[in-house]
DNA sequence: TCTGGGGTCCTAGGACCC
DNA sequence: TCTGGGGTCCTAGGACCC
């Protein structure tokens, strides 16, 4: 289970660049060359993807919209059209799936395939790589970034750091010289807060990091030590997981302005559960765990829970389940929420049975939410 | 940096049981 | 009755990812 096993794998990891954005640009001539910026356009939207050109403003994902606005005025503000990435997805997605049948994506622009198994060497299988990167310029003429590796974690990184259009390979070989001045933040999973705590340890690149021993780490960081060694040695044991289960389904919104009035709170969560009910049916599942969100205008967040006894899908029973849990077990003031929201986990696949016996609870709804109760 | 939405995983504390 | 220890489950919060 050590290194030598795990430098028998041969992972690629593609990324498409700037997806929201190149796609709108491809299906808009005029767009082409321009700053593109593809997120929420409300009072409270953030943005969603950049292009290149706007990237050149300052403009970044998860950066509010206003403000990207105010960094470039002249820019082109789009919201998102997920159908239609969604369709461009699934044909890139059906590229990796033909030269890999391990397959992982990670989200609508990203993936990872095991090429182990058709390739011997880390150079065949970046042959292959490469003809899949070509390939999907062909096909949807979008370009990306391909990086090829012994595991996950140097496939991702070899993507990041050739970008965009990008495609490098890392042998075990470089490992050491290429990981060692990236900065902490760089690994995968350190984010804002792990890597000021690593930079207050001063620790800020990978190889300060490689200095600290395993003992330390484990017990600073607990769990996430033994990753941060491995991960500063370019070790990464994860394999590709083709098929995960979903462990929990959810909804939420935040509003344009905050909501005061009770009633449409209500309303909202109680549409939200809907939502989240047919898509537990859809994917013929019932949950054990109703909780809801709770965000208020000084962002402070709370979460409220409650377990089921007999797992459900059904929409009205998590609506009301959501609304007793805001108003017995949530503090909402007087000043309102700027977020609701509805979620449910501990799935678990619904039986023919168990459908029957949700539409009785749901039948009688004041018996069965009280039956509900743990 | 006035901060989306949909997820995953981890942690800490308390209840409860033997 | 001044007070164990381990395991498990649940709840709430938080870090992180795209």
């Amino acid at each position: 289970m050590h290194l030598d096993n795990m430098s028998e794998s041969r992972i690629a990891h593609l990324d498409m660049d700037a997806f929201f954005a190149a796609v709108e640009q491809r299906d808009d001539p005029l767009l082409r060359g321009k700053p593109v910026v593809v997120g929420g356009l409300g009072a409270r939207g953030v943005v969603a993807t950049a292009s290149y050109e706007a990237r050149t403003f300052g403009i970044h994902s998860a950066m509010s919209t206003a403000h990207a606005r105010r960094l470039c005025p002249g820019g082109v503000f789009l919201a998102p059209q997920f159908d239609k990435y969604r369709r461009v997805s699934g044909r890139v997605m059906g590229i990796l799936r033909s030269v890999s049948s391990s397959i992982e994506p990670i989200s609508l622009d990203e993936a990872f395939f095991d090429l182990s198994a058709s390739a011997s060497t880390l150079d065949d299988a970046a042959q292959i790589a490469s003809d899949v990167k070509r390939h999907v310029w062909r096909e949807t003429r979008l370009s990306c970034s391909v990086g090829v590796a012994p595991n996950r974690f140097l496939a991702k990184l070899g993507s990041e750091l050739d970008k965009p259009d990008g495609f490098k390979v890392i042998h075990p070989d470089e490992v050491d010289s290429v990981l060692a001045p990236l900065g902490v933040g760089q690994l995968w999973g350190v984010g804002r807060v792990t890597e000021r705590r690593l930079c207050s340890m001063g620790l800020r690149t990978v190889a300060d990091l490689r200095t600290v021993p395993s003992a330390l780490l484990d017990r600073e960081f607990g769990q996430m030590g033994r990753v941060l060694y491995r991960l500063a040695r370019g070790q990464d044991p994860t394999p590709i997981r083709t098929r995960r289960d979903s462990r929990s389904i959810s909804r939420e919104i935040t509003y344009p302005l905050d909501l005061k009035d009770p009633i449409e709170m209500e309303a909202s969560l109680r549409g939200m559960a809907h939502e989240v009910g047919v898509q537990l049916a859809e994917q013929h599942l019932a949950a054990r765990t109703v909780r809801i969100k709770v965000r208020f205008p000084d962002f402070r967040t709370e979460t409220r829970q409650i377990g089921l006894a007999v797992p459900t899908s059904s929409p009205h029973l998590i609506g009301e389940l959501a609304v007793h849990l805001l108003h017995e077990r949530a503090e909402v003031g007087n000043h309102g929420v700027r977020l609701l929201g509805v979620g449910v986990s501990r799935l678990s696949a619904a039986s023919v049975r168990q459908l029957s016996l949700f539409d009785d609870v749901d039948g009688g709804a004041q018996d069965g939410l009280g039956a509900s109760f743990r």
